[in-house]
RNA sequence: GGUCUCGUAGCUCAGCUGGAUAGAGCAACGCCCUUCUAAGGCGUGGGUCUUGGGUUCGAAUCCCAACGAGAUCACCA
């Protein structure tokens, strides 16, 4: 419809003045509330040329389109130099049926020849649990795949599991000293809090042996590095690099600890991968790689056998890639993965779900894949996003001034079921077990559109003493409208969807389709703009609008069977609309809550 | 110092490639459940869109500068 008015507003242009026009370059917005009719052209690009008023010229494109197509343009009106167009009721009623009909409803549907776009995202380091940071990157992560291949692309998630490492060793060594054989089984811990309590119990303990040098009269990096407890935990690093077997057995054992604990953490963020890398199986690659550019010149190495990249001439400085020992750094393993990637998978696009503090690194490795060879290294896209915020600043380990991501989960659901239990007309006809999977639905709702509905260049601020609402702005809201129509269509399932319609929306409901409709333009444009908080934007306004006009007009009581009809198809595909833009979210809708 | 983000109501945030009188939520106050689910709806108050220039019919939006906040510029990952 929209591109049929395009094309005669191009038409009408040609015809009147004589101006040539790409009919998809004129913008057609939502006429606003104040004024009438649905659509409004702004004339004002072309008035200059045309040399007359403003209004003179909507008038006469406004006859010419009543003129063109009398079937979809009732009537106009001009205010100023805007042109507002009043659409046909009937051309309303035809959009309604069609998207209800759509099978895919906002999505393009993807092919073999769909280009093939890989997201690395999550990426956790194997010594520590998962916290609010690792959250955001999770949930931004697999919404924007899902927006990808809602957007007609396919694609593929990976994870690139930073298993080795000094920060591995140093939890390996506290457990050897201090665990006393512990495992989840016997603690009852999650393996990765098990392992997480041994990195800090490192840290404790080695902040404890540099205070005591420093005392003994050396100064602090000295110290740092001559602390007996981080000697040893590089001579087990080196030992692990040596293939050393016991070593390796721990290290075996400590990560499956932590995989397991992980799996539940993703599993309850409602997180998967395609395919997992480990660094370990990287690096070496890594390493190869970067040799291989040193043998076509494309690296040089240094007098003291270090090898670098000359990044001068792309207005940067020289980037080390091996150190004189041979061994990699963080911008070897990451060419070593990208290799092993290509080799896996024929990608066109890549992106990578990093936080903001490695934007340099990106911009560097964009440049050195792009010199290797990779086709799509030029063009990586580093989906950069901002830190979250505590009230008093940044999270850090260290100072114990992280939230647990499975703590945070746990408390988002029994902040649900709280909820669920105190309102006016709660569900009395439920299971316990349906209480408490609408509990986790609703609660991991309210934290995924919590931190989705942010753009995510920005840092976010989270405060803990505050928990996160259910009422307003928020998650539960769209999905206690979701839940409220399914109500309705439940009590109505006796009432033929299919049928022709017959009843012409009112101007509410004509509003309610135009929101509809734009689903596959947000959908696209979320997409390229890897924008997450657009879906999540429009997902809010449409259940906005909706529970206003549920306010307003009943649908169950409507006598008029037409439009009843007509109001239950248009419910249908509001809740349809909306499940599936949630969807995108990685957001569960309930039936009932 | 260089580079990159960001600056909108008391607080947390929307405002798409420039369009009509800058919008939500929270917090405050006042209404609305014998009526399809009140996790809802309606209303009131709250703004020099950090500041100053520029571009033009028109700027929160684009450009320049200043100020403020953050990130980064490691032989750490």
């Amino acid at each position: 419809m929209t591109e049929k008015i395009q094309q005669a507003i191009a038409d009408a242009l040609r015809s009147i003045y004589g101006i040539e026009q790409a009919a998809a370059e004129i913008q057609l917005q939502n006429t606003k509330k104040e004024f009438e009719g649905n659509l409004t052209i702004v004339c004002f690009p072309w008035v200059k040329a045309a040399r007359v008023k403003p209004a003179d010229m909507g008038a006469a494109l406004g006859d010419a389109l009543v003129a063109a197509m009398p079937e979809t343009v009732s009537r106009y009106n001009v205010v100023g130099g805007f042109l507002n167009l009043v659409i046909n009721e009937t051309a309303w009623t035809e959009r309604l049926v069609a998207m209800h009909n759509s099978a895919n409803w906002g999505c393009t549907p993807v092919t073999d020849q769909s280009p093939l776009v890989m997201i690395e995202y999550s990426s956790p380091n194997t010594n520590k649990p998962l916290h609010l940071g690792h959250v955001r990157n999770n949930l931004l992560g697999g919404a924007l795949a899902r927006i990808q291949e809602a957007a007609g692309n396919r694609v593929v998630k990976t994870n690139i599991v930073n298993d080795r490492g000094i920060h591995i060793c140093k939890s390996m060594l506290a457990w050897l000293k201090w665990g006393e054989g512990a495992t989840p089984e016997t603690t009852g811990k999650k393996g990765d809090h098990l392992i997480g309590d041994y990195y800090v119990a490192f840290d404790k303990h080695y902040r404890e042996e540099v205070k005591e040098l420093m005392a003994k009269g050396m100064d602090e990096d000295t110290a740092k590095n001559e602390a007996p407890l981080m000697q040893e935990a590089r001579e087990m690093l080196v030992k692990w690099e040596q293939g050393d077997k016991d070593v390796r057995a721990l290290w075996q054992q400590m990560n499956e600890w932590v995989y397991a604990g992980f799996d539940e953490t993703y599993k309850a963020l409602g997180v998967s991968f395609d395919k997992i890398y480990y660094e370990s199986e990287t690096y070496l690659v890594g390493k190869q790689t970067v040799m291989d550019g040193l043998e076509r010149g494309l690296f040089e190495r240094h007098d003291d056998g270090s090898v670098w990249a000359d990044l001068t001439a792309n207005g940067l400085d020289q980037k080390l890639l091996l150190r004189k020992d041979g061994t990699s750094v963080y911008m070897t393993q990451d060419i070593g993965t990208a290799q092993l990637r290509y080799k896996d998978f024929p990608i066109d696009r890549m992106i990578y779900v990093v936080g903001n503090e490695q934007e340099y690194h990106f911009q560097v490795l964009s440049i050195l894949l792009d010199r290797l060879g990779f086709k799509w290294g030029k063009d990586l896209v580093h989906f950069s996003y901002g830190m979250v915020e505590l009230p008093n600043g940044k999270m850090k380990s260290r100072e114990g001034t992280v939230v647990d991501a499975d703590d945070l989960v746990a408390q988002m659901i029994a902040d649900a079921r709280a909820m669920s239990e105190d309102k006016v007309n709660k569900l009395t006809d439920i299971t316990e077990a349906e209480a408490a999977e609408i509990a986790r639905i609703v609660g991991m709702g309210a934290l995924k559109y919590f931190i989705l509905k942010v753009d995510a260049r920005k840092n976010m601020l989270f405060n803990p003493e505050e928990s996160i609402d259910f009422n307003g702005n928020t998650g539960p809201f769209i999905q206690y409208t979701y839940a409220r129509i399914r109500s309705i269509l439940r009590k109505a399932a006796d009432t033929d969807l299919t049928a022709a319609l017959t009843a012409s929306p009112c101007e509410k409901e004509v509003a309610l389709i135009q929101k509809i409709a734009k689903l596959p333009d947000v959908v696209q444009q979320c997409a390229s703009d890897y924008n997450p908080a657009g879906i999540a934007n429009y997902a809010y306004e449409l259940a906005k609008e909706f529970n206003q006009y549920y306010h307003d007009y009943s649908i169950l009581k409507e006598d008029d069977a037409d439009v009843r009809t007509m109001r239950l198809v248009l419910c249908d595909t509001i809740a349809r609309t909306i499940a599936t833009a949630l969807g995108l979210l990685g957001i569960e809708v309930p039936e009932r809550m």
